[in-house]
DNA sequence: ATCTGTGTTATTGTATACAATTATACAAGT
DNA sequence: ACTTGTATAATTGTATACAATAACACAGAT
């Protein structure tokens, strides 16, 4: 995130090379850099980033945890995410991220509240600028955000992989202004559901969220 | 698995230490032998199991990612799967296991179906015999193999994480041996229900066979 | 007594050398 | 022509040495 949005403590974290090249191997993969299908090999990815195979081993062990890669004798393997996942990922999501809406409206604070409408009014802004990496990033902190207030590790865990996983898809979808703008919305009237604690309300609105999102997507890939 | 079951060619693969050593403690964590909150630092695993530290440490990427443990800087702690997380589990397991199990029905090969019905005979020999650990064992190959089926990454990465994680409550669950036996009647009218490519029915027991699971393991903790 | 600074120790992070394994090319035999 | 064996090269797997970082204990000042 940018430098006013991220800061709550002045802590500078330390960060290994090992977690900074997971991440942007992982980064590269969910937007599209590399192919599937493509091979590199340890020796290749260490003088890509410029350090020693230890820390490239090490992102190349959690990569394969994600089953983003394949470990083979001739290297590493790009699997990535195939369109057809994506069906998958939106049928579970539409299932499963309406109750941690849910259960976020029984124990939201108004702090987390505020945050929240924060982060629509940001991706409002970016609307109307027609910022696209912007936009998809305040949409993913809302996503986020959610999974973290729902108060379960499980439901965090796998919505989180899930959503970060179509990365590049949902860049593709926010580029329609259209359905940029009714994200948007849909965004704020979940905002109001929990600011109402109707949980019912947040499920239900979450779950068409889903939905229409899925159907933008989809759609983009006929066309 | 045993020498009989688990050979389809003879080919012998070599495993790392690394993995190795990734299994055993995953399976250590989630058996319960750790507690949550222990910790201990790499040269105490090193040594624990034999092996340098690079090993190791490519294990603890891997459990980093499945978050059962959590890296400090005083080393590396335990965190396990709480009996607050099962319910979540179940909860989501009883929202998509049973889209999975019908995707299955829709593609099972007759070479699978029979597989399925091996695993089954099996789990009701164990029963009969009071075996817990074989019961646990075949019960789980039943659920894996429906997730390999199914034909999804997604759905299979997804399940299949979440029910190796309940590894150590299933075992609970299992000697009550009226559950035992009830499991195995259940697992034995899903694969009807997919020798007859009904979707819908397969759909419909595998819900109610979760639900089932879900009541018998709650009972066990409120008693 | 409490805070603060500093030296020490313990621990994780990284690089590198070497071992083990696997793939490949090529020759020889059938 | 095709298989089979073998030497070679490429790649992953492991151990170890060292660097960087963070925790800790303790002395000294206020």
């Amino acid at each position: 995130m940018s430098i006013e949005s991220g800061v709550n403590s002045g802590d500078i974290k330390f960060v290994s090379l090992a977690e900074s090249v997971f991440e942007r191997i992982e980064n590269d993969i969910l937007s599209g850099k590399y192919k599937k299908g493509e091979t590199f090999t340890e020796s290749r990815l260490s003088e890509l980033f410029g350090v020693s195979r230890t820390p490239i081993r090490e992102a190349i062990r959690k990569l394969e945890q994600e089953n983003l890669i394949k470990v083979t004798t001739k290297g590493v393997e790009i699997l990535g995410v195939s369109p057809g996942d994506i069906e998958d990922i939106y049928e579970i999501r539409g299932r499963i991220e309406g109750l941690a809406a849910k259960k976020c409206a029984g124990i939201i604070t108004s702090e987390d509240l505020k945050k929240l409408e924060e982060i629509v009014d940001l991706q409002d802004f970016y609307t109307q600028k027609g910022l696209h990496e912007k936009i998809r990033d305040t949409d993913s902190a809302f996503h986020e955000m959610i999974y973290s207030i729902c108060g379960s590790n499980v439901y965090s865990s796998v919505l989180s992989n899930l959503h970060h996983r179509i990365l590049k898809y949902r860049k593709m979808s926010i580029q329609n202004p259209e359905r940029a703008r009714r994200a948007v919305i849909e965004h704020r009237e979940i905002c109001e559901a929990l600011a109402a604690r109707d949980g019912e309300l947040a499920d239900k609105l979450t779950v068409q969220h889903i939905c229409n999102a899925r159907d933008n997507i989809m759609r983009n890939f006929s066309e």
